[in-house]
DNA sequence: CTGATGATTGGGAGCGCTCCCAGTTTCGCT
DNA sequence: AGCGAAACTGGGAGCGCTCCCAATCATCAG
């Protein structure tokens, strides 16, 4: 009834009530060796009884610890609700990070403003590591990156430049079993829809293409290139079309932009999969609703927030885990 | 040359060089009064020359000031990825507490241990206040937030109580636009597919939708639920469908059940908007991509992030704002 | 020139927790 | 019983910053 402005109960008010001292209550916080089995108890009593929880700013303080983690992702704001990406792997993240004990601290790094104070977060060690995603050529926000002595997992690799720990997909190998799919389906004027160039995925994608059409003895088109939104790949493919009027397979590096390239191929009497094949990259739910159905490339992206935050962890625990690449599949469905 | 493991200055190895007292040097710092112009110039520079930047942790110990709010978001991981509604909060609320100067922390509270993290986040004060979105009736995560002293702004209000603090969206009024749309566009036996009823929106919505019918003299019929999904809302036109197969209008909750009931409708043989006009809600993208074009009632999601976040920065500077709901338009399309 | 008034100043006590360390107990053995 | 080792214990010094407060300084009217 008395309770209404009651103070949080502090560690000494726990050991107080259990007759001990502070530091064996620390002790028995941390389970730390060195306390007796009843004076152990008396402490985890006292702390049931008040309700204790410690105050992790002081803990903090005193360890150098902040126990959260920053997401940061870069590029404009716009891009991070163009597609679920973004949400799935922060749910893969997120549940990485709660077994680590961490919080997610997410940080939208678009503005000047909002790296600055990016930086200061971590100069100020508001934060344990980061993680760092979407990172475009010539990003400022890798300076920010590099001024920082917190650990920092990068999402997918910054375009030249190889960083000491990253989680990426095996873009090269996907673009490259979906190319070789095509090519398996008996397409020999095989063409592709890329990505804008200037980041690591895109060129990822596009060298995985032609390696696959190299291999198989055939000519590698000049790509045409998109920004990965679903009229960038109605105006790619109608470009395409002009170009290789006798084209017979497409592989688009994303599903948005293939959505639209089938669209594309209908409006100009193409029909799929019978005159040209199709084949995405993502797996997103798009790819389910086009008509006919995308063949595509599945990226894990749930794992792939999974795993850097697995990484991030370990970092910040002091071991020294190595980068990661993940699998991709080939998911077939009725466009090719 | 020698700064690989240098430490980073503290306030008073600041004070020392600036020559001042450290309380002096915290008084620049916080740019309060009482401080000389010349001290606190040297202050400034000494500041810059040391690279100094103040350790929030110290800083939130002493204050009782984290300089971070969490959103929680509610509800099984995959519906956070289901459609883009929570990105968009999300870059709202970013920017709005950007300009508050405090950091995101976000927290997905799906399951049980998520949810004692989270009572455990705010018992500890590791955020100064707390945004909550997506509760449905009975979800755990109200306990958690009844339980805290802390400011909490809920987005949307729950089912079934009228939390101090809120930022909702008005569904009523969008959903009696759309309904009257499509009475004033002349049809009379208008139907709709809601949302699961045990969430404060689904119920707003067909509130809308009754009042609209009602007050044009029309009889509102019974709706039938669907889950948000397109799949649901396929199956739920194919029932109202048979229910009342002389429907010449049809408001769904949701764009997604809009699409595909445009589907089902098609495919039943009902030209669109000839026979049957349909609405939806949202304004998501896929609004555009339908065939036709669905009319829909946009709602401010971006907004709904932003003023949550600033109505919770208001509470937290210890202010007294209050709650409010943000206006929805109708934006008329072809299925209308 | 003096006391009063108000602006500065810096010492010091926290904020709540961890951790080192010296001192005390408790044991296991011979 | 005697001894050294190993297991406890709690005092105290931080972690880096804020803020109260008594003390000092400047300024100015009388």
């Amino acid at each position: 009834m008395t309770d209404a402005p009651r103070r949080r109960p502090t560690l000494d008010e726990v050991a107080e009530r259990a007759g001990v001292s502070r530091s064996a209550a620390s002790r028995v916080l941390n389970n730390a060796p060195h306390v007796r089995r009843d004076k152990r108890e008396a402490v985890q009593r006292a702390i049931r009884e008040l309700d204790y929880v410690p105050d992790t700013t002081a803990r903090a303080l005193a360890t150098r610890q902040r126990g959260a983690a920053a997401l940061v992702i870069s590029g404009e704001s716009p891009s991070i609700f163009a597609d679920p990406f973004f949400a799935r792997v922060i749910v893969g993240a997120s549940a990485a990070l709660e077994e680590a004990d961490l919080h997610l601290m997410l940080c939208l790094a678009a503005s000047d403003r909002s790296r600055r104070r990016l930086a200061e977060l971590l100069r100020a060690r508001g934060v344990d590591g980061v993680m760092l995603m979407a990172v475009r050529e010539n990003d400022p926000v890798l300076r920010v990156a590099a001024e920082t002595e917190l650990p920092v997992v990068f999402g997918g690799r910054p375009v030249g430049a190889e960083p000491p720990w990253y989680v990426d997909v095996d873009n090269v190998g996907g673009a490259r079993q979906a190319t070789e799919h095509l090519i398996a389906r008996g397409r020999r004027r095989v063409v592709m829809i890329c990505g804008p160039l200037d980041t690591q995925v895109s060129r990822a994608r596009h060298r995985g293409y032609r390696e696959a059409m190299i291999l198989a003895g055939l000519e590698p088109l000049p790509p045409e290139c998109g920004n990965f939104t679903q009229l960038s790949g109605a105006v790619a493919m109608a470009e395409l079309l002009e170009r290789h009027p006798d084209l017979d397979g497409v592989f688009a590096a994303n599903d948005n932009m293939a959505a639209d390239a089938l669209r594309t191929l209908r409006g100009a009497g193409r029909a799929v999969p019978g005159d040209v094949a199709v084949v995405g990259f993502d797996d997103l739910d798009v790819a389910e609703l086009t008509e006919p159905s995308l063949t595509t490339v599945r990226q894990p992206i749930q794992d792939l927030g999974r795993e850097m935050a697995r990484l991030l962890g370990r970092l910040i625990a002091g071991e020294e885990p190595s980068s990661l690449i993940l699998p991709t599949h080939l998911v077939t469905r009725s466009s090719t």
